[in-house]
DNA sequence: TTTTTCATTTTACATTTGTCGAATATAAAT
DNA sequence: ATTTATATTCGACAAATGTAAAATGAAAAA
C-alpha cells in the first residue's frame, strides 16, 4: 500500500466530513457541516489541494463539482495513529493509554470498555 | 495550566531529545543524538524558535548556550494525545486502540500488557 | 594584545499552509 | 439569444515552517 502522507489541519477537517458521507459530496455539502466561516473560494481551494494530493477525485457535474474519496478513512487513521504512537510514545500502547488517563482525556469507564474490547480481540 | 500549543515537526524532534536528557542541554548535545544532517545554524534557529514559544529557556554560558526545558514532556504529550484522540477518534479510546491493532501497529502482546495496566488503574 | 577559531545571531529564501478578491465559465432565467 | 446568477478557478498575499550562507562576537591561542 502507498505511504498515505499527512495532510494539513484545514484539509483534514474537510476529509473528516467527506469520510462520514456515504458517497461523493459537493462543496455545498461540505460547507453546510463545516463549522468554519470560510468563504467559498477558500473551501474550493482546499478541495483542489486535496485532489492534488489524491485524497479526493473531482468530477464536474454541470457547473458543480462532485468529490469522491480516494483514501479510505481507515487507512489514514491507522497510519496517523501509528505515527503518533511511535513519535510520542516510543510505540508503547500502554504509555499512550496511561497518558490519556493521567491527563484525564479518558475516564475509568472508557478503560473498562477498552478492557472488554481487548478480551474479545 | 496553559494551553500548551502544538509545535512543528522539526522542533518536536529537538524537544524529544531535550526531554530525555536529565538537565539542561547544549546545541552540541542535541546535534549528536539527532539523526538529521542539519547544519549548525539550522539547529540553532530551531532552538531559538523553541525559546520564543517558551518551550525552552536559553542561558548563555560564555560563547555557548545552554537550553532548559520549560514545558514538561508529560504536559505536551498528554495534550497532544488528547487532541489526537478527539480529532481522529471522536474521543473513543476503543476506536484508537482498535485502529492501532487493525493497522498492526501494536501486537496482541501489547494488548495483553495494556489489559494488565487497566486492571491496576 | 592580536589573531584565530568557532558558537551564535542575522538575514534570506523556498515551500507549505491558510485565506481570499477578482476573473472566468456555465447553467438558469428572461 | 441575452442577460443574470452563481460555482469554480486564478492569482495573490501573509504567516508558518524548513533550511542555510553570511555576519557577529566572544573565548582561546599565539
Amino acid at each position: 500500500m502507498k505511504p498515505v502522507k499527512k495532510i494539513p489541519d484545514a484539509e483534514l477537517e474537510i476529509m473528516l466530513i467527506a469520510w462520514e458521507a456515504e458517497g461523493a459530496v459537493t462543496s455545498d455539502y461540505i460547507m453546510e457541516r463545516l463549522h468554519k466561516d470560510w468563504t467559498k473560494p477558500t473551501l474550493l481551494k482546499l478541495l483542489t489541494r486535496l485532489c492534488e494530493r489524491e485524497f479526493l477525485r473531482c468530477d464536474k457535474e454541470g457547473r458543480h463539482n462532485i468529490y469522491t474519496v480516494l483514501v479510505p478513512r481507515e487507512d489514514y487513521v491507522q497510519e496517523a495513529s501509528g505515527t503518533f504512537l511511535q513519535k510520542l510514545h516510543h510505540n508503547s500502547l500502554t504509555s499512550l493509554v496511561a497518558s490519556l488517563y493521567d491527563g484525564q482525556k479518558v475516564s475509568k469507564a472508557d478503560l473498562e470498555e477498552l478492557k472488554r474490547f481487548i478480551e474479545e480481540a
